[in-house]
RNA sequence: GAGCCGGUAGCUCAGUCGGUAGAGCAACGGCCUUUUAAGCCGUGGGUCCCGGGUUCGACUCCCGGCCGGCUCACCA
């Protein structure tokens, strides 16, 4: 490290980037000055893991943020953090030389990335420490880190700067380890299954698949309007069709709607397929996915607590039918809600407190009314069986009641997690089902489903019987770290820009 | 989109019933070779979110705006 040789190091000069003040005009010339010569081949987690059971192993040559310093003298004291451990080392002039340990003293200061080199020992309280040999700056940190103790609180700047976040909450390591882990055994449990994991078009010509209003973009050499998908429905079926006999996507969906806590314009979704299932088997494979995440996401405890609720999410879960529900809460049977006059029916609505009952069609009366007398009570995992027909385009008509459809939902802690059914294959039936949502659109549902004619001609070919669910990954991740805002789990949620007075 | 609450040092917060602000940590200068929220002595640091109004005087009161949080509406 020559670098201490140099001349123009003036390490007393205070200045500002942006208004903000940072360290010495001196540090930051060392800013890009050093190369990492060795790259560290181990993390902190694995030297200490390594050191337990054979403290012979004890050279050891390790990188992370330094994040506690504690000069005394002529010896020094730190931790180095790296993602999954924190490690203490041990300066002392007399080992590592007067000269390095005048430029240690001078210029190393907490935030910055360190390398060091060293033999492990433990200190008179037990603590495994890095006696350091030699220690190499290999980034400058400019900023002050937040504070040690308390870290750093504000929300605003905690999903603004995530990397802050991480770096000085280990809440907040946690919980994104844990949405790691999640994906990770989803994708296990999901290939162990028999699942091909593939991908389908985000940029999509015509938005189907679900029920929401889409992001609109321009492809400029085509010329043409193209939307983010709100779904991946339409595409995963089509290679059901093409002789794929489970298919699963795990991916970002885009809806253009408001965001709260349990909303994100971008989200992910999981959705699978699979050929000669139906909506029974969707539920048992959900109640084996659901034991796999606790085995080993949650390391066998099934109890979650989630917005004061314990919440145990050990199948078998409870199962109720849709309009038993509504029967329950409101005493009015299925033939009311679907054979009623539409005006008796928004006169209920309205006693029920649903807003603006006369602009919604019977399809969504009927979803409201469900939101507001049955979700409520719905905190423990429950499949909600047997949807209406009106509300499902895309499902497969009930085997034993032409009202309804072989549909569930699963509901947990009041959110929807997973959405499934036997799905639609007959060409015909399905063609029907989307003129009935183009008239719904008519009727001032502007999130009612659009036609996908090359869908049609896809099920022409024949798709077999198949069974389809999806499950929302950022809620499941919600109720496994037990957190009440989607932003807690999302790395970078979506926020207005800073200093929006300039926009425009 | 509506209502309520918030924005003070790099961070966590206090404070001013209207007279331009403090603590701890962090930083800087010293002392200190087993400390760990190290300790001891000393020092510096703020457009009090932005703009306008009222006032002799605004960080404080009023109005508008920006950003965030919560609740509601919409949605998964």
């Amino acid at each position: 490290m020559a670098i201490t040789d140099r001349g123009d190091i003036k390490p007393n000069e205070t200045y500002t980037f942006k208004g903000k003040l940072v360290r010495h005009e001196g540090k930051l010339t060392l800013m890009d000055a050093d190369i990492t010569e060795e790259p560290p081949e181990t993390t902190i987690a694995e030297i200490k893991h390594t050191y337990d059971f054979d403290p012979k192993q004890e050279e050891v040559a390790v990188a992370g943020r330094l994040v506690a310093w504690r000069p005394m003298g002529k010896a020094i004291f730190g931790h180095i953090q790296d993602l999954l451990g924190k490690l203490q080392i041990y300066i002392r002039k007399d080992l590592v030389g007067e000269e390095r340990f005048k430029f240690i003293k001078e210029f190393v200061d907490l935030g910055d990335i360190v390398g060091v080199k060293g033999k492990l020992f433990r200190t008179n309280t037990g603590e495994l420490t890095v006696e350091v040999e030699d220690l190499q700056l290999l980034s400058k940190c400019l900023h002050p880190l937040p504070e040690k103790w308390h870290g750093i609180k504000d929300v605003e700047v905690r999903y603004r700067q995530r990397y802050l976040d991480l770096i000085a909450n280990p809440q907040a390591r946690q919980i994104f380890l844990m949405r790691s882990r999640l994906l990770a055994e989803i994708r296990r449990f999901m290939v162990d299954s028999g699942f091909f994991e593939v991908e389908t078009p985000i940029l999509q010509p015509i938005a189907s698949g679900a029920n929401a209003k889409p992001f609109v973009t321009h492809h400029n050499y085509l010329d043409m309007d193209l939307y983010l998908r709100i779904a991946p429905e339409l595409y995963l079926k089509r290679l059901i069709v093409g002789g794929y006999p489970k298919v699963f996507e795990i991916g970002k969906n885009f809806r253009n709607e408001g965001v709260d806590t349990t909303h994100n314009p971008e989200f992910t979704m999981m959705e699978f397929y699979a050929a000669y299932w139906d909506y029974n088997d969707l539920m048992k494979f959900t109640e084996k996915l659901f034991q796999h995440l606790i085995d080993t996401v949650l390391e066998g405890k099934s109890e979650v607590t989630f917005e004061g609720h314990r919440i145990n999410l050990k199948p078998p879960f409870r199962v109720v039918k849709y309009f038993d529900l509504l029967k329950e809460k409101t005493g009015k049977d299925k033939d009311f809600f679907l054979r009623a006059p539409i005006e008796e029916l928004r006169k209920f609505a309205t006693e029920l407190g649903v807003k603006k009952p006369e602009a919604l069609t019977r399809a969504k009366l009927i979803d409201k009314i469900f939101e507001k007398v049955g979700e409520p009570e719905l905190i423990q995992p429950t499949f909600v069986i047997d949807f209406p027909k009106i509300l499902s385009p895309l499902a497969k008509e009930h085997r034993e009641d032409p009202d309804l459809v072989e549909r569930f939902e699963l509901i947990i802690g009041q959110m929807e997690i997973g959405n499934a059914y036997t799905e639609l294959n007959d060409p015909k039936e399905q063609y029907q089902r989307f003129l009935e949502q183009l008239k719904e659109k008519q009727a001032g549902d502007d999130e009612a489903m659009e036609m996908d004619t090359d869908f049609i001609r896809a099920l022409e070919y024949g798709l077999p019987p198949t069974g389809g669910e999806g499950i929302g990954i950022d809620r499941l991740a919600m109720l496994f770290a037990g957190v009440n805002s989607i932003r807690e789990v999302i790395l970078f949620p979506a926020m207005r820009p800073e200093g929006g007075e300039e926009k425009k």
